[in-house]
RNA sequence: UCCGAAGUAGCUCAGUGGUAGAGCAGGCGGCUGUUAACCGCCUGGUCGUAGGUUCGAACCCUACCUUCGGAGCCA
């Protein structure tokens, strides 16, 4: 009962005459008087189905095969031969054909051989992979992480398992989910009314991390360059097509690097991956460029090929301010020191640069505590790399490693040292400038395959008022 | 969370005050080396929920629920 896969036959690995085995799931059926049906079959290796012809002779063509309908699960034994039909190149001629998996009810199956809405899928989130889009999307996601694993490895990076559950309130990136095991209908309480963390699970408040970020710096300091690709959350009451409760996050971290090495690493990389969706999924690529977005082929491989454009935030403001003064209307005002709106991004990436561009060194008033003080006193080494069509797609700095002038960070943004003990310990033991970025990996998909909404490139969505399955 | 839009058959939708429609899916039959085939017939709906206006409401009003889009926040 050993399968072949149908990319394998697909793709010609097997000579015409081969006697083979598939196992998948019926797409369509259709019947001809010819004595036979043809069966499409998906096994989710490929994009294509293996047309599978089943002779009205089988023994089992009036009790099995006549009653199969879309979704029912077969496995079929039969030579390879060349096609008499157009459409494909070979199809497979059943000796045999097992009804595996019937499905019970056709009428009830949620899935139909037709276009449905995306909004419905999500509603049949066990059983949305089985279709064209939502398959396409699953091998897109993996091509892509094991492109983001090979990239860095081939680099000398080290993939550290930074914790999920963290016992740091203080990560600065948002809104936190709780960890507990406390009983929310009898919460012991410290003498005066508070929430007693101690009886709790770890003895101390707890959360589900929202950024890897700080603890692979950790890493850094000693394996020097290292990454993290894992979950991450966010308790954000956002609701957006952008955005997800759980999401996977890429954040990688290199020592003796400054904002020039991470932004360059950060262009190598994004090459890199873009490219392997690119050589490794096309028959996927193709279908996207058909049915979702018809810019996505040309967006990936302009990408690939061009080279990225570096700009500092205050020529960024400047460009965007003799925009205005000949003409160009934006919502939001622009003026050194704002943070960037949506429509200046694009603006710069599509209009003034026409390709990605990392815009570099922005005014520390908008950029978090850890990132680098620059010599001018006003802004810090933060970048934003941003790609036509879609905006910021990573964000980075280089991370101030001078412990006052972190302290001084600390201090100004109103947080407390003591709760960044260890990471303050980092630049008291052994400090090195250090520099990285971050990738919200979901995004990532969403440019690779022109799927509008974030909830459709992760298998199962979690966001405000939406954890089913 | 704020602003806007939408909820009608299993799915996709039409129906703007007078007793509920189509295509697809499903069932039956026909036709065909077919390509999410085609032709005929049949099955299938408390019109999101709860109130209200009206002789009469899918349609007008109110509230709520859900979903989608935008904004904010961000990855």
């Amino acid at each position: 009962m050993s399968n072949t896969r149908i990319t394998e036959i697909l793709s010609g690995k097997h000579a015409v005459g081969s006697r083979i085995t598939v196992g998948g799931w019926i797409r369509t059926r259709r019947d001809s008087k010819a004595g036979l049906s043809f069966l499409a079959v998906h096994d989710g290796s490929c994009f294509e189905p293996l047309q599978v012809i089943a002779p009205a002779d089988l023994p089992n063509y009036n009790t099995d095969i006549a009653k199969i309908t879309t979704g029912c699960a077969v496995q079929a034994t039969g030579v390879l031969v060349a096609s008499e039909g157009k459409g494909q190149a070979v199809e497979l001629r059943a000796e045999s054909v097992t009804l595996v998996g019937l499905v019970e009810d056709p009428e009830t199956y949620p899935m139909q051989p037709k276009r449905h809405t995306m909004e419905y899928l999500r509603e049949v989130g066990h059983l949305r992979v089985r279709t064209n889009i939502i398959g396409a999307a699953t091998r897109v996601r993996h091509c892509l992480a094991m492109a983001v694993h090979r990239f860095f490895h081939e680099r000398g990076f080290f993939w550290i398992h930074t914790p999920i559950i963290t016992g740091s309130d203080a990560e600065g990136a948002g809104q936190m989910f709780k960890v507990s095991t406390l009983d929310f209908a009898n919460i012991p309480k410290t003498p005066d009314g508070k929430v007693d963390y101690s009886k709790d699970f770890f003895g101390r408040e707890s959360h589900l991390t929202v950024s890897g970020q700080l603890n692979v710096e950790t890493y850094c300091m000693a394996m020097s360059n290292v990454y993290t690709f894992g979950p991450t959350f966010r308790a954000e009451n956002s609701n957006t097509r952008r955005h997800l409760a759980e999401f996977w996050m890429i954040e990688p971290e290199m020592a003796f690097a400054d904002l020039a090495a991470d932004a360059q690493l950060a262009e190598d990389f994004l090459k890199y991956i873009f490219n392997a969706v690119l050589t490794e999924r096309a028959d996927d690529v193709a279908f996207f460029e058909k049915f979702v977005d018809k810019t996505v082929t040309s967006r990936l491989q302009n990408l690939v090929s061009s080279k990225f454009a570096r700009m500092d935030y205050t020529d960024a403001i400047k460009t965007l301010e003799d925009a205005v003064r000949s003409g160009k209307q934006f919502e939001f005002p622009v003026k050194w020191g704002i943070d960037l709106q949506a429509e200046h991004e694009r603006f710069l990436t599509e209009e003034v640069i026409k390709g990605p561009v990392a815009v570099m060194n922005y005014p520390k008033d908008i950029k978090a505590f850890y990132m680098r003080n620059n010599d001018d006193g006003k802004t810090v080494a933060a970048m934003d790399v941003l790609a036509p069509g879609i905006g910021e797609i990573i964000g980075g700095s280089q991370r101030e490693e001078r412990l006052e002038l972190l302290d001084a960070r600390i201090d100004a943004m109103g947080l407390k040292k003591e709760d960044y003990w260890w990471y303050r310990d980092l630049r008291r033991y052994g400090t090195v400038p250090h520099a990285g970025f971050g990738l919200g990996f979901e995004r990532a998909i969403l440019y690779a395959t022109g799927i509008e909404n974030i909830r459709d490139v992760i298998p199962f969505h979690r966001s405000a008022g939406q954890a089913s399955f």
